[in-house]
DNA sequence: GTCTATATTAAGATAGAC
DNA sequence: GTCTATCTTAATATAGAC
């Protein structure tokens, strides 16, 4: 008579995991239940909401990440080059040199709840505005900022479907590689 | 007591439409079959192999389109700059907007047939290809080539994602302004 | 808080009539 | 070549015991 209790990280973790590897559609209670060790009806009590709660969730984890790593990484103390290949540091860790994909792309495909959209929305639009402000620090205008900032996460996405799809981790890492070129020159 | 029948290219550019919307997961039979309006079992006429017969054929009709509409566009007669241009438009054309996304991006997650994998693997590798050799001909070497076509390859694919997930077709369509410059130029 | 058991719906797939 | 009908398996979801 096994009781396996998971901690609400080490389960948010795993149900990270899944989804970003196999996005939205591609991840079925059955999954998420052998990926932790708890049965459907488990997950049920742990997410009254089922599958869209847990997406939910997920991408709160992933915009907290984001929020507690990434950006004061950006703001730490020190010169912006070195803070950029910290962000890039952390990055490269984040998605696995490469072999995990990104939430912002996986769950974005149509069919999910309002919410999860929205959610997706912000969190992509909380990191372009956390490179903008840090690019802003190399004193270029608002917009060549926030054009820059794009760029960068344009690249980051763009490289990691490449990665995926290829099977080589290289143009994601060479994109880690230009990063602090990309948020501190134009 | 009617036999809709719908004809190899109809039947092919509905799929087309419903997985590079969808995903591969996304997308079920029941689905395929109230947007062709062939019954499930009229699919598996046409496709035994089911739904991953399907999703070959997807990456056929697509491999196609880059060499019969996009290499060719490429190679035309004329200045660079202005059959880069068109290339951009008729890319524009193909993910209309920024408002559909690529097969290689939604397609790409793990899951598939290795067949899957392979075809996807090789249509990106030619298109980076055609890309590469168009980036010679303005005195790059072999390498910058593949670089610059890497590079254009990152930034459709990421600004594709940013499009979608921002609801917001702008990102495309400054990568696509752009594509003439980052091919003809370093 | 987790389990077993089960209900319900949908998915992938096939048989056989027309 | 397409249909109706059906099969089997898997998915989401809930009830109720412990």
């Amino acid at each position: 008579m096994v009781r396996p209790t998971i901690s609400e990280t080490e389960l948010l973790d795993a149900a990270i995991l899944l989804f970003r590897t196999h996005g939205a559609e591609g991840v079925s209670l059955s999954k998420l239940s052998e990926a932790t060790g708890l049965e459907k009806a488990s997950l049920y009590y742990r997410f009254p909401g089922g599958k869209e709660e847990m997406i939910l969730a997920v991408l709160t984890g992933v915009s907290q990440w984001l929020e507690t790593s990434l950006f004061p990484a950006l703001r730490q103390e020190g010169p912006p080059r070195k803070r950029a290949a910290k962000a890039a540091e952390l990055l490269r860790a984040f998605y696995e040199d490469g072999k995990l994909s990104c939430a912002v792309d996986v769950l974005s495909l149509p069919g999910g709840s309002p919410r999860r959209h929205e959610a997706l929305k912000a969190a992509l639009e909380a990191w372009i505005a956390a490179f903008a402000a840090f690019a802003r620090e190399s004193g270029m205008t608002p917009a060549a900022a926030r054009n820059v900032a794009e760029d960068a996460l344009v690249r980051i996405e763009g490289s990691l479907v490449l990665s995926r799809a290829l099977s080589d981790p290289a143009p994601f890492q060479r994109t880690l590689k230009l990063l602090p070129d990309l948020l501190t020159t134009r």
